[in-house]
Parts: structure tokens; sequence; C-alpha cells
RNA sequence: GGAAGUUUAGCUCAGCUGGGAGAGCAUCUGCCUUACAAGCAGAGGGUCAUAGGUUCGAACCCUAUAACUUCCACCA
């Protein structure tokens, strides 16, 4: 042994070595081969303008966490990285610097503006991918993608041409939500609503009389909470059946400013119980009214510039800013006389998700994806079971959405990103869509060479959609493709279920008539302590990189692993960060311990290497670590195939800190500092078998740590081969020939009578240092056998000078205190600390404990429906708590007469 | 308006799909016991939101109620 391990465990110099190792032997490398199965995750592209936050950490964590342990099982891993060129987060990023420098994007041109993105890309593009890695990640890097490189490029124009050609992609003039401050049309996804207090103005337009004069008695009445696009109305509304509007429904009113005179019309649209149950309708300025106007061929009047300024159809207003012009509106009409009143009114608000700005509902000629039937094979896989979703209640989630799905708006005006690949004739308006490569030269219908490209990009989904196939090769039918694909896990928020995991499977079935992955684990959201998100204007962020640097990667994996389920946001806390760096130094200072003996072994000369394990030669201490073991790996393994993740990772450190370094560790002390070269030997051989298995099943959580002491081990063993490491090693698997019920019942026996004197001498404020007789009494001769072949470890664990081991209490002084088990009684003769008082009525609550208990017991097993209902494992397990209440009690009463 | 989630110890949360309520942190007591004070041993602390129901048996299943959170819709 040359290799010692510190006190303390500091992660600061060991990850960065172990990381590079696991990079430089290509352990996270994945090539098909037939001869194994494969298990493949694609990683959530992280966008280029990232930095590592605590939503990735965790993300990344679960994923490293499933990839590790299927390698280790021996799958062929593939965790597919890469990153997302985030087109309008990208571009918002990149107008922010230039405008620094004083630089406006129009100036730049789209050339200049791309070079100076591409060159951004370079800057930034890998600065996640890094902090990726100090996470521990081990994703296959020889493979990192990039939404934006040649082979996405080629995925997203065939995508494109090939849903052109099928008539699921088309050119359209329908209503969009348009962002004024990015100037680019966005998806319904990306519109967050906010409630924001505002108003409600209540006006009057007057009616046209028959005469065709406008009348100054009679008037419509309607309210609507943005005056201002009353410059754009080409109707009002009412309900059909509305008894109160059927004689002006098809007469006109007057439109003041414009000075139209603009029908009245019935629809069902109108609800009769809201407000006055008129509608102003602008077709081009509102979703709703849009439909109306098409059901009723209404002419739509667009009143506004793309910044949201008023346009010359606004007459006297063009020019004016949105909300100016509304203020202006307001006071005129007030001035005419045909504002009502102003009412407070609170409304929701749609607002652009990256600025934040108010999104405008404008008429634009933009593409979109039809939606109706791509969407069908993605409801039917996730109502037939094909694609799991985790936790199950978020396919509410998602089939609320696909119930109610519209056409998808793909074209952005943006620069940054996939330009889209449609050419328009100048001449004659021809449209063609063709990949870059078959661009064409001419107009095929009239000739003429007048072409242009669309200048617009497409939605930066659109090519994350494509993400688990055109990372493999995809629209090339690779070996990897083949062998890789269907992938098996996607990791994700469920913030994200309608942007992407939607597009992705219903792009998979689309594109490759199969499935792209087969269980969605969802996850929650980190929020800070007092449960709030954590934001950057909030400033109550917290970065993992601060944590990974302070605590190490392994115990921040930890802490987002354990204590919450999936689908369920979580809260941080340094503490619980605190609580998983200290798990990692127990299994550290655990490992220690093991070493420094295996150290004072070989300096005796013992041969602990050699030992195979017969197993007539453990004892049952090791009989009982060894069959926790076995039941340990068998649960642990089970929910990880379950993507019980938390509760797996509860057992883990349950295993290694209570049973094994509280209880085991402890009882196998007096044998490694005894004689015995033969309980040393199996000690030891027991202490790092279990060891190692337990730094198994930990690796997928800790990855570090556990490198770290499964080579040092090794080391010190001298079995260390060159570039060994556990994360490619076995994953445990449970053998039942090294699970003993019948002694780990027996330890566990003693563990409780252990507990029992601990108790005792706490109650009675025996310091540990002074150490008693111990009696045990008992009838039965296989308990008495019990705790003679447990003595040593039973002696030192309950503080006893001497255990006198008995059939009955003779010589046992009364002055003594008991503890009783099913089986037998513990005294410990105390003399002048006992007070007999105390000690009765220590007894007589015990006694009354077990009445209880007894009461319970009888009451259940006399039921004749429990005993005719209940499975029968269940009635005699409270058959056999029954005897042992009887019993014990018995024993208490005997001890208390006797005292009395 | 629709839907989902949450409600368990002082705090944060588990509880693996019905069989005597758990962890971490915090609190209290005693220990620097030669792996670990980033530790050890003990203790206190819960009508599992409320009310019904199903069941031999409910934190868990059903119904209703309340509070909080979130998502979707957008009635102008």
């Amino acid at each position: 042994m040359n290799k010692e391990l510190a006190k303390n465990y500091d992660p600061k110099d060991i990850e960065p070595r172990l990381y590079k190792k696991w990079e430089d032997n290509k352990y996270f490398h994945a090539e098909p081969d037939p001869k194994k199965k494969p298990f493949t995750i694609v990683i959530p592209p992280p966008n280029i303008t990232g930095q590592l936050h605590m939503g990735h950490a965790l993300d990344n964590t679960m994923q490293d966490i499933l990839i590790r342990y299927k390698r280790m099982q021996g799958y062929n891993a593939l965790w597919q990285p890469g990153t997302d060129h985030a087109s309008i987060a990208t571009e918002v990023k990149i107008i922010e610097t230039l405008k620094k420098e004083g630089i406006d994007k129009h100036s730049l041109g789209r050339e200049g503006f791309l070079k100076r993105a591409w060159e951004w890309k370079d800057e930034y593009g890998g600065r996640i991918i890094k902090q990726l890695k100090k996470l521990g990640s081990s994703c296959d890097w020889d493979r990192e993608r990039f939404t934006m490189d040649k082979g996405c490029n080629a995925a997203v124009e065939e995508v494109f041409c090939k849903m052109y050609e099928d008539g699921l992609i088309y050119k359209g003039s329908r209503i969009v939500n348009w962002c004024p401050v990015c100037h680019t049309s966005i998806s319904d996804a990306e519109v967050e609503y906010e409630d924001q207090a505002g108003h409600f103005w209540h006006i009057k337009y007057p009616l046209i009389e028959d005469d065709g004069s406008v009348s100054k008695t009679r008037f419509v009445e309607f309210a609507t909470t943005r005056p201002e696009t009353m410059l754009g109305d080409t109707a009002v509304a009412v309900n059909p059946d509305d008894e109160r509007y059927k004689d002006i429904v098809g007469k006109k009113v007057f439109l003041p400013f414009v000075e139209r005179q603009i029908p009245v019309i019935a629809d069902n649209y109108v609800e009769m119980d809201f407000g006055t149950g008129v509608v102003k309708i602008t077709p081009a300025h509102d979703p709703n009214d849009f439909e109306v106007g098409k059901r009723h061929n209404l002419p739509e009047i667009n009143i506004m510039n793309d910044d949201a300024t008023i346009n010359e159809n606004g007459g006297k207003f063009c020019g004016l800013d949105r909300y100016e012009a509304r203020k202006q509106i307001v006071k005129e009409l007030d001035e005419m006389g045909l504002l009502v009143r102003i009412e407070d009114y609170s409304h929701n608000v749609g607002t652009h998700d990256r600025c934040k700005a108010t999104v405008e509902p404008l008429i634009k000629k933009q593409w979109f994806v039809k939606m109706d039937d791509l969407i069908k094979p993605a409801v039917k896989a996730v109502k037939e079971g094909e694609i799991k979703l985790i936790p199950e209640r978020l396919e509410k989630t998602y089939f609320n959405w696909t119930d109610n799905i519209k056409d998808w708006c793909i074209s952005r005006q943006l620069w940054w990103g996939h330009r889209i690949p449609a050419y328009y004739c100048g001449n004659c308006g021809e449209i063609t869509v063709a990949k870059t490569e078959n661009k064409p030269c001419k107009c095929p219908k009239c000739g003429s060479t007048n072409i242009e490209q669309d200048p617009d990009t497409l939605d930066t989904w659109f090519s994350s959609a494509l993400w688990p196939f055109s990372t493999l090769g995809w629209p090339e039918m690779t070996e990897d493709l083949k062998y890789f694909y269907p992938t098996d896990v996607l990791v994700t928020g469920y913030d994200i279920i309608f942007f992407w995991v939607i597009r992705m499977i219903f792009s998979g079935y689309n594109c490759m008539g199969e499935k792209p992955f087969k269980t969605v684990l969802f996850h929650g959201l980190v929020r800070d302590s007092q449960g709030r998100k954590m934001s950057k204007s909030l400033g109550n962020g917290i970065d993992p990189l601060e944590i990974i640097d302070k605590y190490g990667a392994d115990a921040l994996r930890f802490t987002l692993v354990t204590g919450n389920a999936p689908g369920n946001d979580m809260r941080f806390y340094w503490e619980r960060v605190e609580a998983s760096r200290n798990f990692a130094n127990k299994v550290w200072n655990a490992s220690r311990f093991i070493m420094m003996n295996m150290q004072q072994m070989e300096d005796a000369g013992i041969d602990y290497l050699s030992f195979e394990p017969g197993f007539d030669r453990l004892e049952d201490s090791d009989r009982w670590i060894l069959s926790k073991l076995n039941a340990c790996i068998k649960e642990i393994t089970q929910n990880l195939d379950a993507f019980e993740l938390g509760v797996a990772a509860q057992k883990v450190n349950d295993f290694i800190w209570d049973d094994f370094c509280d209880w085991y560790i402890e009882m196998v002390k007096p044998r490694l500092y005894g004689d015995n070269k033969d309980s040393k030997i199996a000690a030891m051989w027991t202490l790092r078998h279990v060891l190692t298995d337990a730094l198994k099943l930990l690796h997928p959580y800790m990855p570090f740590v556990t490198e770290e002491i499964f080579c040092t081990l090794k080391e010190a063993e001298g079995t260390l081969k060159e570039n060994e490491s556990i994360m490619i090693s076995d994953w445990p698997v449970a053998r039942d020939e090294l699970s003993f019920e019948t002694e780990a019942a027996a330890v566990e026996m003693i563990k409780e009578a252990v507990r029992k004197i601990r108790d005792l001498r706490t109650s009675m404020n025996v310091p540990p240092s002074r150490k008693a007789e111990v009696f045990v009494v008992s009838e039965k001769e296989n308990v008495r056998d019990t705790f003679e072949k447990s003595r040593n470890f039973f002696a030192s664990l309950g503080y006893a000078s001497n255990v006198i081991i008995q059939t009955d209490r003779s010589g046992i002084s009364n002055n003594a205190v008991s503890a009783t088990l099913p089986d037998a009684v513990v005294y410990i003769p105390f003399e002048e600390l006992v007070d007999i008082e105390k000690e009765l009525q220590r007894l007589d609550k015990e006694k009354v404990r077990l009445q209880g208990e007894i009461k319970r017991c009888e009451g259940m097993l006399s039921n004749p429906n429990f005993t005719g209902k209940a499975p029968e494992a269940k009635i005699n397990e409270e058959k056999s708590k029954l005897e042992n209440y009887r019993s014990m009690l018995a024993k208490v009463e005997e001890r208390y007469d006797q005292l009395r």
C-alpha cells in the first residue's frame, strides 16, 4: 500500500483530474456494436447564450445518473450532446452587444450581422459545455452537435421541403402574434399572459338613420380595453338572439375619426350577458375578431406599423405610438360626448416571453405547419403507452395541448437561424421551395432570373424538434441512426412540454415513422429557499458552479436528486448541499478506515487478498451486512429501472451510512483489533466486498468520490489495472447465495439489545467511559448461542466490560436495570446508580405499552373479518407479534414483581 | 372559464401505487470512543388540511370542502 487518503474529502483537485482521465480514455464514447444493447439519451441542447443554471444542473445530473447506470450494466450507452442556436435569444443578445458599440443591426446588413453572430457563437457557444463537464456529465463529446451545423441544416431543409410537398407546410395570411420590439412574429407558445391593471372604456357609436344621416340621439354602446383599435373597426356585433338589438342588426353605425359607416352584424361569438352585449369588431387586430370577420366577409384594415405605431389608415393619429394614440382617442371621444365612462379593469395581456413587450395581434403573411394530421400519431403514441410520460399526470397537460392545437407559425422575421428555403419570382410571384443545393436560378414558371429567397428564418424549435434523429445522421440512414434510434429516455422540465417534447414526437413519427424516445422523465423547477423562481431580475439565482467550487460536483448532484419526486418543483437550501457533502465525506472516511486496516494487516503479514469466501468462514455480522447489501442491490436496481432516482439515492445513503458505517464497521472493529486471523480475513473480505459494491451503487450519483476511492482501494491492494475505472466496472448483481436470512435476523436481535442498553444507559446518565457487566438471560439455547457468537461486538457496542450469558437470573443483583426482548432479558447491575422506584416506574410504563400492543393484536386477530379476508402472511405476522409481546410482557411482569 | 398539483414533525420534503408514520436540517441531553466533530450515542416532536364514504384495515382509493401553487383558455 502506497497511497493514503486525506482526513477530509476535498473535491477540488480530484474532480478535474478524474474527468480528464475519463475523457482521455474515451469512456464516454459509444459506437454502434451489434453485440451490445444500445441505451441512448439526447441532451436537451442548451442555448449557446446560456450559462449553467440550476435547471441545467438538475436536468443533466439526472441524465448522467441514468447513462452511468446503464453503462455499468453493460449497455452501449450514448449520451448525445450539443447546443442550440436559440434563434431569437441569441439575436436579441447580439443586438444588445451591437447597441453598446453604437451599431444598428440593419446598418450591418444581413451578412455582416450573421458574421458577428458566428463570431459570438465561437466565443461563447462552448462556455456551457465546459460547465457541463464540471458537473461530471459523461456525454460523448466526440459527437457534439449544433442545431445550425451542416447536418442539422440538411435535416431542416429536408423536412421543410418534404412537408411543403406534402402540403403540411403552407404560407398564409393569418393573424399572428407580433412582437413590436423584436419585430417578428412569434408562436402561440411564446406568448405569456400576465394580469395587468387596465381600464374598460365604455364608448358609443352613433347609429346611421334610415335617411343616411348620423343620428344625434341613437347610439350603440360597448366597452373595450383597447380603444385605439377602433380605427380598424369594420363592424359592431351583437348576439343573434339578443332581443335588445334585433332591430338594429343590418343597420350601420358611424365610426368617428376615420368616418366610416360600419355594419351591425349578428354573431354567436358575442355573449349577451357580458357588458352591453355589443362588441366592436377589429379583424386585423384581434384573433377572435379575425374569425368573425372571416365569417361575415368584413374588410381587414391594418392600422399599425411593425413597431406598433399607427399607420396611414389611422388618419390623424398616424405616426403615434399605440398607447399615445389610445390617450388621444379617449380624450377626443370624451370631447365628442361619445365616451360614456371609464371603469377599472384587470385583464390578461399577452407578452413576448423573451422581451416582455406586449404582443400585438397583426395580420401577416407567414409560414405555418398544418397540425391536425401531424399531431395524430403523437396523440396515439402517448394514449397507447408507446411513449411513457413520468409522472403520468402530465399526460393530461399533453392532451390538453394536442386537443386544442392550432397551426404552428414557424416563420420569424429574424436573421439568426435557418433561412426558409423558399424562393420568390420577382416577376410573376411564383414560389419555389427547394434545398439550397437545388436552389432555382430562374423562375420555373416564367423563366425570370429575378429571384429572391424568403428573408425569414424558422422558429428555433423547428430544428430542435428534429434533434433526436438529426444528431444521429438523419436524413442519411446512418449506422448510428439505425442502432441508437429510437432513443430511450428524454429528461427535461415540464415547462417545455409544448415547445419541444410534443414537437419532437410528431416530428419523429413524421420523419422516421417511429417515436423519438420511449420515456419522457420530467423534473420540476429548482426554486429558491422561499419557493420563488430563480431569476436574474430578482437576483436570487444560485450559481451551480459556485456550489461545485465550494462543496464539489458530487454534493451538488446528490442534493439535486434526493428528496423530491418526478415533476415536482424543489427548493434549494445550502444546508442540503452541506448534508450531501457530509455524506461524501462519510464514504471517504469509511474507505479510509478500511484502507488503514488493510495496511495494518499487510504490515502484520496477513494475506487478506487471497481469501475466497468459503461462506462457512463468514461470521453472523458479515452475513448480516451481505444480506442487507443484497436486498439493497435488488431494490436500487429496481428503483433506477423505474426512474425513481430520489428513492434509490436515499437507499444508497441509508445503507452506507446506517447499516455499513454505524453498525457493520463498529461490529467488525473488535475482530480487526483482535488476534483471530481467520476472523480478521473474513471481516476484511466483507468490508472490501461491501464497500466496492456500495461505491458502484453510488457511482451514478457521486461519480468523482467513488472513482477516487475505487482506484485508491485497488491501488492499495495492488490490483489496479491501467486506466481502470469504476465507471466502466460491472453494476452489482444481487446474489442470493450471499443472503442469509437466519443470521441476519439473529444480528437484528443483537442490535435491538444494543439499542436498549444504550437507551438504558442514557436515561441513567451513565457516561460511555464507564463500562459495566452485562447479563443476558434466555431459556432458549439458540438465543444464547446467538449472543455467544456475537459477544465480541455485542460487548463493545453495548459498553460491556464483560458479557455473561445464562439460562436464569441467578447471581444477578437486584440493583440492576433490565431490558426485555422477546426471547431474552438483558440485565445491567449498576448497584449504586439504580433507583428502585424509578426502575419500577420504567417497568410499569413498559407493561402498559405492551398491554396496549397485545390488545391491538388480539383485537385484530379476533375479528373474523380480518382473519377471513386478510392475506395469510399478514395474519401470521400479527400472530408472531402477539406471541412476542406476550412473552415480553411476562418477563417484564416477572421483573416488576421481583423488585417490588 | 377549464385543468392539474400541493396540503405529512418547528423548516424543507420522501413515503416505490391499502397492512403499525420516515429522512435531512433545527431543538434538547451526553460523548473530542485510535475512519469521520463534515462525527458518535440517545431524546423530544405528527388527529398525515377538513368532513364524509369504500375496506377486516386508509397518509395512500372515492366524494365534497378549504387554502396555496401552476398550466391552459382569453369575455370584447
